[in-house]
DNA sequence: AGCACGCCGACT
DNA sequence: GTCGGCGTGCTC
């Protein structure tokens, strides 16, 4: 019986089942739906949306497991086959299914029963009738090597991944913003992606994109829109009329019909790396799509990652550098190391720092400084029996938060009230250990009480929108001081700020982790160049007990060439990435031992020429919320050897069907 | 992953 | 006698 309006759909639905499932669909064979549109169907008792990925006449599954698709969402347009191929390369080189990269990367409200939000967001979308004036306004007269750079990536055709390398503040923006431009007339449909590594961090980009062009709409995709900005702005890129979408890491899989440039500000940056769920990076991800599309991407950074630069320095990718920095007069701050042995802190604090806090107050300007541990002090202890505060749920200490009068553990955010006296013997003298943020904010204080000082970390700035008022509070000049995390390091530029303290960064250059060095650097040269932006000298202090490594000689010098380079000679003779690919098969269970005998048999369960199995080991945090985690290192010079293997290797462990709970990374970053 | 079905302990 | 523990089996 041959029924022409009958079709069978193949959906992709969000599920771990690596499979793609049929469905009945009867209509006019005129109007068949079409690959890439989305589809309302009942799965495994429940109705979820899923993407068509193949439409044909015929299938094998037996009629009595069939179903009826309950719903095509014509409305949309159907995602086209270079996003799907997009979806499919993330899906295959990731080792999860289509379903599980496809669906989640999509709004939500393109994946609930109704349509409702769907139509409204058309309908709104509808009456906007963008002006495509690519038009650029104001835009500065930019140095010769930013030209340079500008002309380079806005003239160039088909795919050569461009380096921009450039020091904080030589002015990375203003070439991508002209290399926009360029591109902007010169096609009429152009679609230019901007990554980067947190939204919140760069409000400036922001606006500065929309000053600039005030013809051409903008999109921006973050996890802190809501809903129904979301929707709005991925149909707008979907639709073509955004012109320039901005955004995190969760942008790359966004939809953009006519993408003609990619620009990864910051590349080297952590976050571009997914860490829970699938664990993509989208910078690797941006790289492959503009391979895909044939167009230019820039990957810009004042540290380039390892990868990168080994890729620079190969020939694979075009290196642009940026010497200078921008603005007129501003110089690289100087960067000065103060020997802790010999300068003993107090309160965490060497007299050479105190001494340059001290002259930026009398002078009216801003001290900056960087301990990247919120909290009072990470542990407390008693002096009597040794007890100290360890989490009961975790391999961790309870870090004390002293105004709360509480300890809270970090990984599982366990707490409790500060005991009297000690747990195991009585003892009423319990010492803090170390210090946090909240601790330097109280030393500080008392050392200066007329200054004003303003920690920001993720503690103070609980609240939403309490990071930006407390960043707006630095802008302002109502700020003397600033202590802060991670947070203060990446994007402000305080015009007033010309001291940067970083208080203890010893800890990371002897780690077990070979890529701490990187990401030091990194941190370092990132949170040194928030100072001397406005062209006032400035100077950094860096307290460290080690004076004399390498590390910190080369950023004394801002000299990330040499002390990449280095790097990479290390890590070639180590055979360590990018010389080396790796994944990571984590296990948890309640006992150790459940995971590690896991890992065991998935090291033996298949022969694996050209590849390296590492022993299984425990993670060096074991023990998070009762869990115990354990993990297997696997290695090759090869990444189609690890790929192949990797396949293989994942469906042999699905078909053990064990109970312990266990996950794959590819091109993991902590190990 | 969800979600249901299914067979054994402490409670209104 | 039921409510509910999570073992295992399936999802077009």
């Amino acid at each position: 019986m041959n029924n022409p309006r009958l079709c069978y759909l193949q959906i992709a639905i969000d599920t771990p089942l690596n499979a793609v499932f049929d469905y009945r669909w009867e209509c006019d064979p005129a109007e068949r739906p079409q690959i890439g549109q989305l589809a309302l169907v009942s799965f495994a008792r429940r109705e979820v949306v899923g993407l068509i990925v193949g439409v044909a006449d015929q299938t094998d599954v037996p009629a009595d497991k069939l179903k009826d698709a309950l719903a095509v969402r014509s409305q949309l347009s159907p995602l086209s086959a270079q996003w799907l191929a997009l979806a499919g390369f993330a899906a295959d080189y990731y080792q999860r299914p289509l379903g599980e990269v496809a669906l989640p990367g999509l709004p939500k409200n393109l994946r609930v029963l109704t349509t409702v939000a769907l139509d409204r967001a058309l309908k709104k979308l509808a009456k906007v009738e963008p002006a495509h004036d690519p038009a650029p306004v104001d835009m500065p007269v930019l140095n010769a090597s930013q030209q340079a750079a500008a002309d380079a990536i806005g003239g160039q055709q088909g795919f050569k991944p461009t380096l921009l390398y450039g020091v904080t503040g030589s002015g990375k923006t203003e070439v991508y913003l002209q290399a926009c431009a360029q591109v902007l007339a010169r096609e009429q449909e152009a679609q230019i992606l901007i990554l980067v590594p947190e939204i919140n961090l760069t409000p400036q980009l922001e606006g500065n994109i929309r000053a600039r062009f005030p013809g051409v709409m903008l999109a921006t995709l973050h996890s802190s829109l809501s809903e129904g900005e979301r929707m709005l702005h991925w149909l707008a890129a979907h639709q073509g009329k955004a012109r320039i979408v901005l955004g995190t890491r969760l942008a790359i899989l966004s939809s953009l019909p006519h993408l003609k440039l990619i620009i990864i500000d910051e590349e080297h940056d952590p976050s571009y790396k997914q860490q829970e769920g699938l664990r993509y990076s989208a910078r690797d991800l941006a790289v492959w799509r503009a391979w895909q599309l044939q167009i230019p991407i820039v990957l810009g950074s004042a540290t380039p990652s390892l990868e990168s630069w080994h890729h620079a320095q190969s020939g694979r990718y075009r290196k642009l550098e940026l010497r200078e920095r921008a603005v007129q007069n501003a110089v690289l701050p100087t960067v000065k190391l103060v020997d802790m042995e010999r300068d003993k802190p107090s309160d965490g604090l060497t007299s050479r720092l105190v001494a340059a806090i001290k002259q930026r107050l009398e002078r009216g300007e801003q001290s900056l400084l960087f301990l990247n541990r919120r909290g009072y002090a990470p542990v407390i202890c008693c002096e009597s029996c040794g007890w100290v505060s360890e989490c009961t749920r975790c391999t961790s200490f309870m870090v004390l938060h002293r105004p709360e009068h509480r300890l809270r553990c970090h990984h599982c955010s366990l707490e409790m009230r500060i005991p009297r006296h000690c747990p195991t013997c009585g003892n009423v003298d319990l010492q803090p250990l170390g210090r946090g943020t909240q601790r330097v904010e109280e030393g500080l204080q008392a050392m200066f009480p007329e200054a004003r000082i303003l920690r920001i970390d993720a503690d103070s700035t609980r609240k939403k929108g309490s990071a930006q008022e407390a960043f707006d509070t630095v802008h302002r000049g109502e700020v003397d001081i600033l202590i802060g995390t991670q947070m203060v390091a990446k994007g402000h530029d305080f015009k007033k700020l010309t001291l940067v303290g970083i208080m203890n960064p010893d800890t990371a250059l002897f780690s077990q982790d070979y890529r701490a060095s990187e990401r030091l650097f990194a941190q370092l040269m990132q949170v040194a160049g928030r100072a001397g932006r406005a062209g006032i000298p400035s100077e950094v202090l860096i307290q460290t007990r080690y004076p004399q490594h390498p590390l910190y000689g080369a950023v004394v010098h801002h000299d990330y060439d040499h002390f990449a380079t280095a790097l990479l000679e290390e890590r070639e003779q180590a055979a360590l990435p990018p010389y080396l690919f790796q994944a990571l098969l984590r296990a948890e269970a309640r006992e150790l031992a459940t995971a590690i005998e896991f890992l065991t048999m998935a090291r033996d369960c298949m022969e694996h020429p050209g590849i390296t199995i590492n022993d299984p080991i425990p993670m060096t945090m074991t023990r998070v919320y009762n869990v115990d985690r354990a993990q297997l290192l696997v290695e090759s010079p090869s990444r189609p050897a690890l790929q192949a293997f990797l396949k293989e290797w994942m469906l042999t462990l699905k078909e053990m069907k064990s109970r312990v709970k266990w996950s794959l990374e590819v091109d993991p970053l902590d190990i």
